[in-house]
DNA sequence: TCCTAATTGAGAACTGTTTTCGATTAGGAT
DNA sequence: ATCCTAATCGAAAACAGTTCTCAATTAGGA
């Protein structure tokens, strides 16, 4: 993969936002660079996912996310204020191999998102 | 909920289809049904999914499906054939209640989605 | 410095879904 | 049985997120 400036604000931007989209990925980094394509950052986040540099997350209801830790797995997602966050899910470990024992099916990835309110809008007023 | 035909025969759909997308109930319905809209279809399964009737499900890379099944809430999807298929993921029992005591996060629901290969599409060639 | 495959920007295209709006209809009230 | 009206409908446009196309540019090895 050829190094380009692009490649490179597009890493920058990842570490500089928490779960970012694509989109906001974009904006980030239209802000130094506004001449990038919003084509660019997409390819670029693919590129950089599908090669494990980064996580590709599918969140329900809304655009795919990107994560730049790499080690948890799973996510809480606040329904109120859209934050994403890691959390750790130990009862998984193993599951796959129970999985695969019990129902024949080889478990290639997953992904678990936790939906609800945070603890800071747990208290907030419904609307 | 007005009890219209429309909605009997998207609920048949439903019957006959195994996890269908809301295209696959669109097809399907519109064989006997040939004056029926997509909107419709979306609009009949969001409402009936929001009253508890079926389940909706998102799952990564595609389209939404919807469930008959109200038990079970886990799901197999084969990467190669596209099947989905239903499985009891007891290692989560009462993880609510750990995400809440050690998080302060409320959870309202979520889903899992474990993607791989079926145990019918494990030994077939690659391409 | 040259060469070429990789990458880019712009915008069209695409997929899945929701919205709009005027026309139709289910089903309770009369 | 008929009327009334809110609920629903069909068609098509709008929408969001993402991918594709293609001509122009560029990184980086020869």
């Amino acid at each position: 993969m050829k190094n380009t400036i692009q490649k490179t604000a597009i890493m920058n931007a990842l570490m500089a936002l928490d779960h970012p989209t694509a989109d906001e990925v974009y904006e980030c980094v239209h802000n130094e660079f506004p001449s990038i394509s919003k084509a660019t950052v997409y390819r670029i986040l693919n590129r950089i996912s599908e090669e494990g540099e980064i996580l590709h997350l599918q969140i329900p209801d809304g655009a795919d996310r990107f994560d730049t830790t790499l080690c948890a797995h799973h996510h809480l997602k606040c329904n109120k204020c859209g934050k994403v966050c890691d959390v750790d899910v130990p009862e998984l470990d193993g599951i796959e191999k129970r999985i695969k024992e019990e129902n024949g099916f080889s478990i290639g990835g997953y992904r678990l998102v936790f939906s609800g309110l945070c603890s800071d809008c747990i208290f907030k007023k419904s609307d």
